[in-house]
DNA sequence: CCTATTTATCGTAATATTGCAATATACAAA
DNA sequence: TTTGTATATTGCAATATTACGATAAATAGG
């Protein structure tokens, strides 16, 4: 039906689904890897840098602002926008804890 | 139009696209912490802890294994599904690579 | 005020995803 | 061979995503 059981899952399960899925795009981790390297940054560079329109990048930054993971203040005419370190901590948390587990146990099957 | 323009991006991209997206929804996120919890694993199991279908959650572990996070082996009349940790090895090597630049940089603007 | 610049939003079309029932497939046991 | 068990696949229907052009909104500079 298209649509996600949301209710049916733990708010953690969902929250980490929103966070990845939020990166589960080339474009979005594009976005995050020119971020990373000027560590500043206003939209019309990245329509400049990304082969896609503005008006299709400026989707997928709202998008990476809902999940939390950039921030974007307004600075005159143009909108900078940043990584927001507070999301990516929650999914670093997150595969923390599966490395840990990982190593923990054995992987004795398949 | 719904169609993503992979061919735009690198391949890294692409690849680090395909693997978050595939743990873009809490069913899967779900999956993978079940999988980790018990460190071993036939579907039939997963059909009775989650609360969807069996042949979603056949799809759900399709995508799982296609995106390489999983790895099945066929046991018999069952399937013994487990995690595969190459697959988290590059997550988490990207994960690195961007706490690496988020602590050398200071996050001046925003 | 007028114009240019920058970013967001709307409308729309194409395609993808999610979910389930029904069915198929594959094997084991009787 | 027949029956049962486990998993995969198919075929929908409902909804979501991706992308773009057009347009709106907001501000800066003249």
């Amino acid at each position: 039906m298209g649509i996600t059981k949301k209710e049916a899952f733990t708010e953690m399960q969902n929250q980490m689904a929103t966070l990845t899925k939020a990166l589960g795009h080339p474009a979005r981790i594009a976005i995050i890897e020119y971020l990373l390297e000027i560590n500043s940054c206003i939209c019309g560079d990245l329509v400049d840098v990304l082969p896609l329109s503005q008006s299709t990048v400026s989707q997928h930054l709202k998008e990476l602002k809902n999940a939390g993971l950039i921030q974007g203040s307004i600075e005159g005419t143009s909108v900078c926008y940043c990584i927001n370190e507070a999301g990516f901590s929650k999914i670093s948390d997150f595969f923390n804890h599966i490395n840990t587990q990982m190593n923990y146990k054995t992987n004795d099957c398949c």
